[in-house]
Order: C-alpha cells, then structure tokens, then sequence
DNA sequence: TGTACATCAGTGAACGCGCGTTCACTGATGTAC
DNA sequence: TGTACATCAGTGAACGCGCGTTCACTGATGTAC
C-alpha cells in the first residue's frame, strides 16, 4: 500500500502545496511550473508525472480551495440554525475567514483565470460552494414581505460582490491602499445596512 | 514645433494605446512590452525612447485611467446637485460606467498589481479620483441621524466594494460564471437597498 | 529659395534568462517466488 | 528469509520560444544660414 509514494513521498500534494505558496506570494501570474518543481526539490519534468501541465496544476489547487471553501461555507450555514438570518450573517463570515485563511487557494480560485468549467469535479465543486450563500440567501429573503423581496439570487449576488470587493480592496494592501478599517468590521457593518435595508433587521438599533 | 513626431507620428500614446488594448484582451500578465512594439509596429528598443520599461508603461496606462477616471466622476458628482442623494447615485452608475467603457484602464488601474504610490502624479490623479467617491459619501451622509451616521469612510468604502465585486464577478466573463443578472440592475438595486438600510431612502417603494 | 548641418526617433543585432514541454534513461522501491 | 524481477517516480539533457533590456548605428526630420 503506497501510503507515502516512492522516492518523494508525496510529490503531487507537495506541489499544490509549493503552487499556493508561490501563488499566494506572487500572484497568479507569477507562478511558474518551474518554481514550484524547484520549491518541492524536484526537477520541473517530474511534474508531469501527475499533472497535465501548469494550468493542470492550479485548476487543482482552486478545486481543493472550492473543496475547503464548500466545508466552512456548510458548517457555517449549518443547516439554517439557529435562524436563518444568523446562519447568513454567518456564512458572510466564513466568506471573509476563508479568504484570510487561504489566501493562495482565494486567488486561485478568482484571480487566475481558471475556469470552473474546465473539467466536471472542478465544476461540481464550486456549485456545491458557492449554492451554500444562495441557499442561505433563499432562506433569509422568506422573511421578506414577497411584494418587496428581491430575487434570492440578487440578493446573493449582492452578498457576494460585496465580500469580494472587500477581499480584493481592503484586505491585500494590493493596489497601495491601506484599508482605513479591519476589513472584517466592514464586511460585517456592510452586510447589516444592507440587511436593515431589506428590512430584515429592525432599523433603530 | 513638433506636432506629430519625427518618424512614427506619435509613438507614445500608440503605445498606450496597444498596451490598454492588450491589457484588456490577455489580463495585467498576458501583456508584453515586445508585443505592444509589434502592435504599434515598432521595435522593442524604441519603446524606451519614450518608456523607463514595462512597468512604466502600464503605470502611464493606469495614470490616464485615474485622470479619465476622475473627470467621469466629478461630472456625475456634479457639485452635489441636484441633491446629495442623485450625485451619490449618480458616482455608482459612473463607476461602472467606466469599468464597462474603459475596461484596459480599468484593469491596469485596478488589477495590474500596480502600486499607486510609485510616482507622485499617479498618486495626486488617484487620489483625487477617489476622493470624488469619498465627498459624494460625506455629502450624503449628512442627512443621516447622527446616532446612527457610520463614519463617510466606511460607507464610501462599502459602496466601492460593491461596485468593485460587480465589475469583477459579474461584467466580466472571467471565473465562468455568467452574471444571473445585468451587472447595471445589480449595482443600482443593491446601492438601493444598501441606502435604504441607511434610512436615506424610504423603506415602502 | 537652397544647401549644410545637428538632432534624435527608431533600427537591428545581440545578450542572457527562465519558461513549458519532450524524451530516453536510471535506479529505488515493492512484489513474486 | 533471500533473491530475481517488474514497476514507474523522478532525472538530466535538450528543444524552441519570447521575454526585457543594451548598444552602436542610421537616416528622416527640423533648423540655421
């Protein structure tokens, strides 16, 4: 039984790990198949002996990221409990911590270029991921009076851009801006005005 | 006076031109300075007649970006008038107004990796364009109870976020994703209710 | 108006570099007897 | 337990490529007389 493989050990993990490394330090851009090799100590041929070649390489560490970001965006979620307005505001959460957590498997994911329909697993991934906020925003929007409920898909959609746009904005000091808040008060403040305008939480508070 | 330049006419803005064209089509890392010579049809070495290197050029790039950038939104800002509320609307719409008709700009500005501090007059026209941003905010917050006003800051900091999430989930193609909606409808309804939330705006509509 | 000259935008060849990918190979490992 | 063998993970050399950057140059342009 190969538990540990022949001569690396376990060059294939060995490598996601070096591709997030270096794709976390570097951007998406930055990486190189070749580094990653020479991070892991192996020569860059001994790659292809399990991936198809580069883009191969960060398709599977996005797929592990939709993997861990599917399993915090669930147990956040938690089957709708205690209400559904907090298993929301929890999943919001869990949007930023992921990010924060795993930054390589982040850019990875929505910073490469990757596509998620370049193979099936990939796909099923992140649908099952990102279907979590949508269930979570479908269960919130029943509390909203129908007559002025958006559809739950905007309103996930809302949720979402806005998580993004602080992750890429405010929490990398990418484009020289220093964030004038901890992006986790932001996202949390941003998420409860929006959630106030839909009326979901009482206004004076 | 030399009007048109020597032998090409003028190099430098055509080489502008082919890096925002470039930067649009490959991303921030698919562009070359090589390439952009051959598109402007020119040689490699003459770009630095006009251009320290690369990232000279792209900075050049995104410093026309922030000063197109600016006038756009201190046209929609229009002083504050007619009131607070329609040239706060108005700065969103332009956001991604711009982001739509400017997208090389935008990526140059936004995703290059470019950092705005690296020269003095790419900070000032930055500065200045987002600062447009940040007086719509104060402006409008004014009319906020002041028990419940959240720093201008913050807010033009949310609102930022989001328009920025939309542009980068939902106007562009990139994850595969196809936007559910029309990234226009899902800025202006989730600024909507963003607002709302804020009490500028009343809740039955 | 015509000629001589200075300028300097763009050339073309060359550099060293790291990249992704291929290929025949080798030698450590696991397995069968 | 000991030996012979098959497997196949990783090697190392080689490929062609496009990159960014440098340099001495050339020749079209604008200018002075």
């Amino acid at each position: 039984m190969p538990k540990r493989g022949y001569h690396h050990g376990n060059l294939r993990e060995a490598l996601v790990a070096s591709c997030l490394k270096l794709i976390e330090e570097k951007g998406p851009t930055g990486f190189s198949l070749s580094e990653a090799a020479r991070e892991a100590g192996v020569t860059p041929a001994a790659v292809y002996r399990h991936f198809a070649g580069r883009e191969d390489l960060i398709a599977e560490a996005a797929h592990q990221g939709y993997d861990i970001f599917g399993d915090l965006m669930e147990h956040a979620y938690d089957g709708g409990n205690p209400s559904a307005l907090s298993a929301f505001l929890a999943t919001g959460r869990a949007y930023l911590a992921f990010a924060n957590k795993f930054p390589g498997h982040y850019v990875a994911m929505f910073e490469s270029g990757i596509s998620i329909q370049r193979n099936p697993a990939l796909n099923a991934s992140a649908t099952r991921a990102l279907g979590v906020l949508e269930k979570a925003a479908t269960d919130l929007s029943q509390h909203i009076p129908a007559d002025r409920r958006p559809p739950p898909q905007m309103f996930s959609a809302h949720i979402w851009a806005m998580s993004h746009g602080v992750v890429e904005l405010f929490a990398r000091g990418s484009p020289g801006t220093k964030s004038p808040f901890p992006p986790a008060d932001l996202l949390e403040t941003g998420i409860g005005i929006y959630l106030r305008g839909l009326g979901l939480i009482p206004p004076d508070r």
